[in-house]
DNA sequence: ACCCAGGCGGGCG
DNA sequence: CGCCCGCATGGG
């Protein structure tokens, strides 16, 4: 892969690449994640392709983030790459916030340093379109093929604009692996290919909801996927399969519960930050085999 | 061969 | 409301 010369280096505090990027948020790797003292990946966005390297301190929560970039301006790719790696937010607040009980208490001592990441909203949309009864392997499978496909841009392979896909046939993306899929993702890139996704960012986390869901293949779980890594939405807690398991069996003796019910619960518990505890519980109960 | 996957839409009682 | 079913596709 080439890049440009143009590279940084920052000092991260309360960070964990290898959590953050494999706790199923982030959807469009390039390259593969490396474990141990040194990790790294590539990742590419719409307006650009990343390679970030984290050198971890020993024995500390702290350590050096190198990064490259090719296809943006500098302080473009700045600011996308530390919203990409979760660098936005005050981890400590957010952790003073929702570590209120022993089960989320431990999952913040086992991830330590796991961030929310935020991409633009046509990217989580995209992906997470993608990801409804599907698995997390393909879902990535999938990004890349799109990323190859439509994605050419000045030489580099960017993540495919909302455009592009917009005017790509419906069978062109089932060749992608989207299967079913395909109609719903090809839908929602002509609805916004004009318009853009941005005026979203000024609705309430309701009202922006209720517009995503308007459209089919968006249901609670995906638009809250997209309002909260989309769109950094906190507030946003998306239920799947692994979450209402949980739930239930760790906050609720077993009983079952209601989509809303939980809902309900989230929000009163974690409050603006629910989307934080969801991640948290979320990587909990896959790691642990929480079932 | 068989089962399942970070759900959703539609139809039923 | 709650419940049940089918769904494209490929990895385990």
């Amino acid at each position: 892969m080439q890049y440009n010369s143009a590279s940084g280096e920052f000092r991260a505090k309360d960070f964990s690449l290898l959590h953050t990027y494999s706790s199923g948020q982030t959807l469009n790797f390039l390259g593969e994640m490396t474990t141990g003292k040194l990790e790294s990946l590539s990742f590419s966005t719409t307006s650009g392709i990343f390679k970030v390297i984290y050198a971890r301190a020993k024995g500390r929560q702290e350590g050096i983030v190198k990064w490259s970039y090719a296809g943006m301006q500098a302080s473009a790719a700045e600011s996308t790459l530390m919203q990409m790696l979760g660098m936005h937010n005050d981890i400590k607040h957010v952790y003073k916030q929702i570590g209120k009980d022993k089960i989320m208490a431990r999952a913040i001592r086992q991830f330590y340093g796991m961030r929310l990441t935020k991409s633009d909203p046509w990217l989580a949309a995209s992906c997470f379109i993608a990801s409804q009864y599907n698995s997390i392997k393909r879902i990535r499978q999938i990004t890349i093929k799109l990323i190859n496909k439509f994605g050419r841009k000045n030489g580099l392979s960017v993540f495919p604009s909302c455009k592009a896909i917009a005017k790509a046939s419906e069978g062109s993306l089932r060749s992608c692996g989207l299967g079913f899929r395909a109609k719903y993702l090809k839908e929602f890139a002509e609805a916004y290919s004009e318009q853009g996704m941005d005026y979203l960012y000024a609705l309430s986390y309701e009202k922006a909801k209720s517009e995503l869901m308007q459209f089919n293949g968006i249901g609670d779980k995906v638009a809250d996927c997209i309002l909260l890594f989309g769109y950094g939405k906190t507030e946003a807690f998306p239920i799947d399969v692994w979450i209402k398991r949980s739930i239930e069996k760790l906050y609720f003796k077993g009983e079952r519960q209601s989509t809303n019910a939980i809902h309900s619960f989230a929000a009163e518990r974690f409050g603006l930050f629910a989307g934080y505890a969801q991640q948290y519980l979320y990587q909990y109960a896959r790691q642990n085999n929480i079932k």
